[in-house]
DNA sequence: TTGTAGGCGTTATCAT
DNA sequence: ATGATAACGCCTACAA
């Protein structure tokens, strides 16, 4: 009934135990012909090391804590999925496996840290880090293990993995320039927020170098992230004196939103968003797409080698649909 | 270093280890002047009891397995990270943690064990319920604790919490009707999928009800889940020599491809999906939201209290939005 | 009410 | 190469 043990292969195998253990973690200090013996026995009973035992001996639990959200019932789905795959794929090979967990903004650490203490996680995967985020020196103070999805404002000196949102969109801009536009507008999330940040500085670069930047007074927008402040954004944008012919927004969220004020108005406005959700696919939205699978790989990475790389920046791609043409 | 152990609260407290245990775990038995002692020390160490150690004497892991499929690159991200929230949420009660694992269609089972032998896991959620899913009768041989979002064919006999699909299919009928539809088409994905076939039949019975079934032949389509998909249907119908007025999707993706087809030739089809995802908000699609949270408390209650009731339906509301106007 | 002993399944250390 | 012993931290008897 119970699962079979260490115990009850040995007996099998007609071993004791101990040599059991050496064929699963030394099999190189066992008999070829003993081990065999040893692996028949082990397959017959489809024995499976018990892992709390393991954790309990090796203080090691090999799980990963993750906190997950409720969903934002304004935004769009956004691409936990597609990181929560990854990341577990990524901690298959090396025997890891994620935890989910959930708190509140005030007691996120508070949680980590009774998993860890509890001997629960290993560390934590954290993520929707702002500039002045207190997690990552918290955490650091406590000893806790982790690895983050963003960084912190200047140097971030904790183990992180990014995209860089600034050459996300930087490349927008770009494309629509290419296209012929010349007055770019951008429409960002909450101040605050590294992400939003780091979007508007890619936008005026790349305005700047092309001498655009001039023009751009009042075509920077912020405000929270729903699709109806991103409505409100188009039509601001639309009832301008001297309106924009384009938008780069630093999600697909309010990106979508300007695009909706635009269709409604059956303006020409070309619009290009960033997170390539599958609301944009829906809504032939250009969008910059976040190599999502090599992040949370790279994230376990980061997390399971401590002290390699501090930080690692990913390059997201634009993808190009409808909402993008020619002005 | 290490964290605290019974033994260090013990020695803090002046006690022995036992009556810390006691203290956790038979407050009663132990005098006020004691417990409050013992309790001070725990405070001041932050002892948490270690988990691997607790699970390896209870022989329970308090986790809970969860196989996270890879996002399916064609449809729209679903309501996963709506589900594993609510079920985090509701584990969180009970002291239980959800644990992610990634595998193949054909080894999931035995993943599962794997993992149940290792006592990774206590027991296992399922979705994505087949008609003739192989896998409960498996688990069930296996003896491993399961409930599933979903049920099998006829009379599924393990514990499930299902979204009542006919019921939602039937509500966007009615509403369709009462709005003046005489010909509505209905849309969905592979058949042997147990939702799709469910859907069928609620639409399928409210039109009946309102003697539209006869005029209905052909506008029953069926194929893979992807807006392409929609798309091409949605063109199929337009082009059927007594087209539709309205088409009711199993699903946003399908219906969302038909919306767009629409939407292009300029047709006047009101379109209703089923999901509720965040691209039905964009694009205005009236659709079936199910109740998300409230299945994953269920879920997750029907999995720990073993040998409760054996299944739950839960209604969907229909939400109504532009896509579903006057003829 | 409190303390003592044993065992959960594993691995590491030390003999043989 | 293999076998005995101890320890990881906890809990549940049982004894005092």
């Amino acid at each position: 009934m119970h699962p079979p043990t260490v115990e009850d292969v040995a007996r099998v195998a007609g071993v004791s135990r101990q040599t059991v253990s050496n064929v699963l973690n030394a099999p190189q200090r066992v008999r070829p012909e003993t081990r065999e013996r040893v692996e028949a026995a082990i397959a017959k009973l489809g024995y499976r090391p018990n892992r709390m035992a393991q954790s309990l001996q090796a203080a090691t639990s090999r799980m990963i804590g993750y906190r997950i959200k409720p969903a934002d019932p304004h935004g769009l789905s956004s691409i936990h999925d597609r990181l929560l795959h990854a990341m577990s794929e990524a901690g298959r090979a090396a025997d890891h496996h994620m935890l989910l967990f959930t708190a509140n903004d005030e007691d996120e650490v508070a949680n980590v840290q009774a998993l860890h203490r509890a001997g629960a996680i290993d560390g934590v995967v954290l993520y929707g880090i702002g500039i002045d985020d207190p997690r990552p020196p918290a955490l650091r103070r406590l000893r806790i293990p982790f690895a983050a999805f963003g960084r912190t404002g200047v140097d971030s000196d904790h183990p992180w993995v990014d995209i860089d949102n600034a050459a996300g969109t930087a490349a927008a801009v770009e494309h629509l320039v290419e296209l012929g536009h010349r007055r770019i507008a951008f429409v960002s999330g909450t101040v605050g927020a590294a992400v939003a940040d780091r979007c508007a500085e890619g936008w005026r670069t790349a305005l700047d170098k092309h001498g655009l930047l001039d023009g751009s007074h009042g075509l920077n927008l912020r405000g929270e992230d729903t699709i109806a402040t991103g409505e409100r954004f188009g039509d601001a944008l639309l009832d301008h004196a001297d309106p924009p012919t384009a938008v780069v927004g630093a999600n697909d969220t309010l990106a979508i939103g300007v695009l909706r004020a635009a269709r409604r108005r059956g303006a020409r406005l070309a619009v290009v968003g960033f997170d390539d959700t599958p609301a944009a696919v829906a809504m032939d939205l250009s969008s910059v797409r976040q190599p999502i699978e090599a992040v949370g790989h790279a994230i376990i990475r980061a997390l399971l080698n401590e002290g390699g790389p501090t930080g690692l920046l990913l390059n997201p791609e634009l993808v190009v649909r409808a909402s993008s043409a020619l002005p």
